[in-house]
Parts: C-alpha cells; structure tokens; sequence
DNA sequence: GACAAAATAAACCTATTGGTTTATTTTTAG
DNA sequence: CTAAAAATAAACCAATAGGTTTATTTTGTC
C-alpha cells in the first residue's frame, strides 16, 4: 500500500467517527482537520470535495457496522440460527456500534430524508440489501422446511429493521441499553414460535 | 391576542417545518428569515438567540405531534381499545407526520444524541412522558381486568416506541409507507392476544 | 391624535464555512 | 542519486454563519 492510500485511509478512519456523530451533512472541514492532523489542501489532494469525502465515510460506516453484525450470522448454517444470531448482534455489539456514533443507517436516514441527495441514495440502497438478506435467508429455512411458512414471516423483515433501527436510536438518546436488549430478546422469542 | 404574541406565533409556525426537515442543530437564520418573510431584527427582538428559538420551536413540534395521536387515544374509555388507537394513530396520520418533515422526537434525538445539550434533554424527557403515559394505560388495563397480567406488556412500551419510531424513519427515507402500515399492524395484532 | 413603547429593517460585525492556489516538501521510479 | 510525480502546508477567497446596533416604522394607550 503506497503514502497516498495509506493517507486516504487515515483521513477516512478518524472522519469516521465524527461523520457519525456530528452529522453526514453537518460535519465541517475543520472537525476532520483536527482529527486527521492533516491540511486541508493534504485533505482536498485525496478528495475532490466534501461530497465525495462524505460518501466514501458514509460507505466505510455502513460496511464497518455490516460487517460487524455479520460476523455473528454467516458462519451459522441453518436458517433459524442466522435469524437469531441477527437478532442478538445488535445487542451484542450495542457499544461498539454506540462508541461509533450510532448506527450509521438511521444516522445518515435522518440526516438526509428531506433531501434527495447522493446521502439519501446510498442509505436506502443499503436498506434494500440488508432486507433482502434477510428475506433470502426466511426463504431458504422455510424452503428446507427448517421455518414455518406463516403470514409473520412475510413481513418478519420489515419489524425486524424497524424495530433494531428504533432500539438502537433510543438506547442512544436515553443512555440506557434496555430499548436494543428487549428489542433483541423479543425478535428472538417471536424467531422461537417460527423455528419449524 | 397582540402583535408580538401573533409574530411569534407566526415565527414560530413558519419554522416549525423548516427545524423538524433541516435538522434542530442543522437550521440556519437564513432560512427562518426566508420562511417567515421577517428580518434577523424582528426575530431576535422574539428570541434571545438561536437556541431559545429551536427549544420554542422543538417544544412545538412533539406537542403537535403528541396532540394529533392523542386525538386518537383520549375519548377512548377502556385500556384495550387506548393501545390499539395509539398503535393505529402513528399510520393514520402518518402524511401529515411525514409533510412536516418526519417525528420530531427521531428527528431531534439523531440530531442531538452525541451532545449533551439542552435538545437532548428536551426530547429525552418528552420519551419518558410518552412511555409513562402508554405503561400507565397499560397498569389500569390489568388492575381493571381489560388486559392480561403478561410478561408481554412489561416490554411493550419499549417495543412500541422503538418500532414506531424506526418505522416512521424507514417509511420516510424509503418513501413508502409499508413500513409505518406494517408496525400498526403488528402492534395491533400483538395488543389482540393481551386482552382479556 | 399625540406620544411612549414595541416591533422591525437594514447595515454592520467577527468567525467559520467549503473551496482554490501556490509554493514547498516528500515519495518513488529509473 | 536524481528528477519527476505526488503529497502537503499555508495563505487566500467569497459566501454564509450567528449575533449586534442603529435608525425607522408601527402599535397601543391616554
């Protein structure tokens, strides 16, 4: 890895956390100035400008927090058991996700779903990925008949965001992790009535 | 009503939309001026400064919002029949939450929740009264034989909140209103089985 | 209708915003 | 080791931020 993608990756690594926090619309240049120690001519060398610096964070945040939900699910084999192990990461990773700034999902959502910009575009795209992911993994178990093919299961997905997205924006603002535990528990009792 | 009750109001009116889209931290002078048809003087000769007007203005917003889903709740006489019309309340009236740019209590809490200022301690009190308000329906509903004594219901509030909440923000920057009619839904059919 | 009080517009202020340019240093390839 | 390429710092720019002051207009009261 030559200077320049090692730079790029610093300024991207410590704009992270403050992208998150502060705002992927509200963040200012002189806020990832001082984390990156950098210029911001240095800054300005790697990024054409603050849009495409924002995107590319936006898209680190989304896979850092993807990634870490998904080391909880993939090695699973069976249907059942990557659905709880879904469930149960948010839970499991509630301080790292929460250290990070929140997730990044409703984070980048909220920052942007009165605009119609390049923000608002990659969340929803991420959105529909994540859904998918877990629509595929119901069809799979009920299709080896490791679930029930019940009406619950038809909109298990659309809940489950829902509900993970909420709990984790609560436990953020209360300061109190009960919002993302029950949430976890429950989405794991209501996975209990569907294991075939 | 005199002139300097009816500015503010109207400063306050014309506001409200512009803080709940751009964000309660986010909103710029230049845009309250340009809602409200009046100069940075006549706003300041109302307001102190910049976050006595957001605080005014955030006030605003959860009470409209409070007062449209109450409206659905309050002549309701038994507890069953409360939960189901607080469930319903946030896809019945979701336009009108949508058009003015989204729940002011997700909006505000995203915008705040890595700060410890005065927002945060707006909207965090406004949740506690809201859960306070659902878990003191829910006790008279048990001690009036309407709804079961289940474990169920001890988590209800926080599970209601949470998927009401993610639900109105996915709804929002999905553009689609599956997830909010979703969420009603399934609080309903949820709140079916607790009754007695 | 006059007059004090309140409300307002507009000019002004300093700090900060995103962004550019220029000059200098550091890498890296031959 | 050297020269071209890349990376960087720092000065600079116009626009906008929140906020203040001053002068003028509008209000309400006697």
């Amino acid at each position: 890895m030559d200077k320049a993608q090692r730079t790029k990756n610093h300024i991207i690594k410590t704009a992270a956390p403050i992208f998150n926090k502060k705002g992927y619309v509200g963040t200012s240049f002189s806020e990832i100035i001082k984390s990156s120690g950098l210029s911001k001519g240095a800054i300005y060398g790697h990024f054409a400008n603050k849009d495409e610096l924002t995107l590319t964070v936006l898209g680190h945040n989304l896979k850092l927090a993807s990634d870490i939900i998904y080391s909880n699910v993939k090695e699973r084999p069976r249907a059942y058991d990557k659905l709880v192990g879904f469930a149960r990461s948010y839970s499991l990773f509630y301080e790292i996700i929460s250290n990070a700034g929140g997730c990044p999902v409703i984070n980048a959502a909220v920052d942007s779903d009165d605009g119609n910009n390049e923000v608002r575009k990659a969340v929803t795209k991420f959105i529909v990925m994540w859904q998918n992911s877990i629509n595929k993994i119901i069809k799979e178990g009920i299709s080896k008949g490791e679930l029930k093919n019940t009406p619950e299961l038809t909109v298990f997905s659309d809940i489950f965001i829902s509900l993970v997205e909420g709990a984790i924006m609560l436990s953020k603002v209360m300061n109190d992790r009960k919002y993302i535990d029950n949430a976890s528990n429950y989405l794991v009792s209501l996975l209990e009535n569907q294991k075939a």
